[in-house]
DNA sequence: CGATTACATATTGCATGTAATTTTATCGCC
DNA sequence: GGCGATAAAATTACATGCAATATGTAATCG
C-alpha cells in the first residue's frame, strides 16, 4: 500500500509525537477515510507520518482505549464497528448523561451561556431552513458541547465526547443522519427555554427526553433501512 | 530506595506482560500502598517487575486514562489526589450512572438476579449487624456489581468501574468510610424490592435517591472532619 | 548567609533491534 | 480451476539504546 491515508502535514518532529499521531489517526477514523473494519497498523502509520513505531503504538492504544479501535492479541487493532444493538446502548448512556449535562448547566447558567445558546440556536434554524445537512450536524454538536462545557464537570464531558465519537463511527455502519432536523431544532428550542427557566430538575428531563426521541428516530430509520434492503431482496 | 512497593510475584514472563503490570500497578494503588501523590516510575517499576520499560510504560498509561493517575509532560505520572469537590462531580456522575443500571436491570431482572441480591442482602445485614466495616465494603461494591452486571450495557459497567477506583482513592484523601452502614442497608432493601416491583421508572429514582445521600453524607463526613482539625488547631 | 548558577544524575520520550506469532504468497495436488 | 500444506513476509509485543529534559546538589557570587 502505497497510498498515504493520513495526512502527515500537520506533524512537527520532535515534540509531542503521541499526540500529533493520535490527533491525525482520530481524524481519519472520524473522518471515514479509516472506514469500521480497517487496520491500524503501527508500522504502517509509522511510516506514513515518518515517526518511529513509538509513539503510533501509544496513540492507537489511545484510540482503543476511546473506544474507536478494538485490538486482539498479536492481531492489533482494527476500527470497531457499531451495531444498532450497541449504538442504542451508547444512547442509553448519552440520555443519563446529557440529562445531567443539562441539569448542572441549568445551576450554573449565566447570560454568556444562554446567549451562546441562543447564538447557536439562530445559526442552526438558518441551517435547517436552507437544508444544509453537514452544519446541521455541526452546530448540533456545538450546542451539546455548550450545554456540558457549561455543566462544568470533566468526567462527564469526556464520557459524552467518548460516545460522540463512537455515534459518528457506528452512524456510517448502520444509519443514515438526516432527516430530524426540524425535531431537533424545535427540541433544542424548549431546552434553551427550560435552562433559562433555572429549573435544574426540568432542563434535566427536557435534555433526557431529546435524547431518548433521538433514539427512536434511530431505531425507526434503522428498521425502514432494513426494510428497504428487504424489499430490494425480494425484487 | 531499595523496598519494592509492588508485588511481582504473580507477573509471569512471557505473555500479556502489560496486562500484568497494570494489574499489579493498579492493585497496588486501590490498597494504598501507593498513595495519591505517589510517583510512578518506569524504570523503578520494570526493575521491581523484573520486565522491560516498554509494557510498565503503557500499563501506565492505560493507569492514567482510567483516572487513576495523571502525569505532566517529563515528568511522569503521579497517582491523583481527589479532593471533596471533585469526588461530589464523581457522585453527580454516579447518581445517573447507577440510576441508568437500576433501569436496565429492572427491565432485565430474572429471578437469579433478584436471588443474588437477596444473598448480598443478608450477608450484608451480617456484617453490618456486626460492625464489620471492611466486609460492609465489600458486599456493598458487590451489590451495585450485580446491578450493573444485569443491566446489561458494558460501557456502563465500564464507566462505572473505573468511578468506583476514583472513589477509592479519594475516601483516603478526604474522608473516612465509616458511617452510614445502617442506611445504606435499608437503602439496597427498598432498591431491591423496586427491582423486584418491576417499574424501570421507579428503580431508577430509588437508585439515583441511594447514591444522592450517599454524596450528602460524604459532604456533612467532610464538614464534620474539617471542623474536627479547626477543633484541634484552636487547642 | 541566602540566592544563583553550574554540574551530576535520573527520567522521560522517542528510536530501533529482535523473537514469536500471524498473515500472505507459493506450491503441489486433486 | 479450486483447495490444503508449506514457506516467505509482515506484524506484534517486548527489550534496549539514546538524546532531551527535569531534578537534586555543590560551587560561586552578592
Amino acid at each position: 500500500m502505497t497510498q498515504h491515508t493520513l495526512d502527515a502535514s500537520s506533524i512537527t518532529r520532535g515534540d509531542g509525537l503521541v499526540d500529533k499521531a493520535y490527533k491525525v489517526i482520530r481524524d481519519a477514523i472520524l473522518s471515514r477515510r479509516l472506514a469500521p473494519g480497517s487496520r491500524l497498523s503501527v508500522p504502517e502509520f509509522a511510516r506514513q507520518l515518518d515517526i518511529s513505531r513509538s509513539p503510533v503504538r501509544e496513540a492507537i492504544a489511545r484510540i482503543e482505549y476511546e473506544g474507536l479501535a478494538e485490538s486482539t492479541s498479536h492481531r492489533g487493532a482494527v476500527v470497531v464497528q457499531i451495531g444498532l444493538d450497541e449504538l442504542i446502548s451508547i444512547y442509553d448512556l448519552r440520555e443519563v448523561l446529557e440529562g445531567l449535562a443539562a441539569r448542572l448547566a441549568t445551576r450554573a447558567a449565566d447570560t454568556t451561556v444562554i446567549d451562546d445558546l441562543e447564538q447557536n440556536w439562530q445559526a442552526h434554524h438558518d441551517a435547517v431552513e436552507s437544508g444544509d445537512v453537514e452544519r446541521h450536524m455541526e452546530l448540533d454538536a456545538a450546542f451539546h458541547g455548550h450545554i456540558r462545557d457549561a455543566a462544568g464537570n470533566l468526567r462527564l464531558s469526556d464520557n459524552l465526547r467518548q460516545l460522540q465519537g463512537q455515534i459518528r463511527i457506528a452512524m456510517t455502519t448502520t444509519v443514515a443522519r438526516r432527516g430530524g432536523m426540524d425535531a431537533a431544532l424545535a427540541e433544542h428550542r424548549t431546552l434553551i427555554d427550560a435552562i433559562r427557566g433555572g429549573d435544574p430538575a426540568v432542563a434535566e428531563n427536557v435534555a433526557r427526553d431529546h435524547i431518548t426521541r433521538l433514539r427512536e428516530s434511530l431505531h425507526d430509520a434503522a428498521l425502514a433501512d432494513h426494510h428497504h434492503i428487504d424489499e430490494r431482496h425480494e425484487t
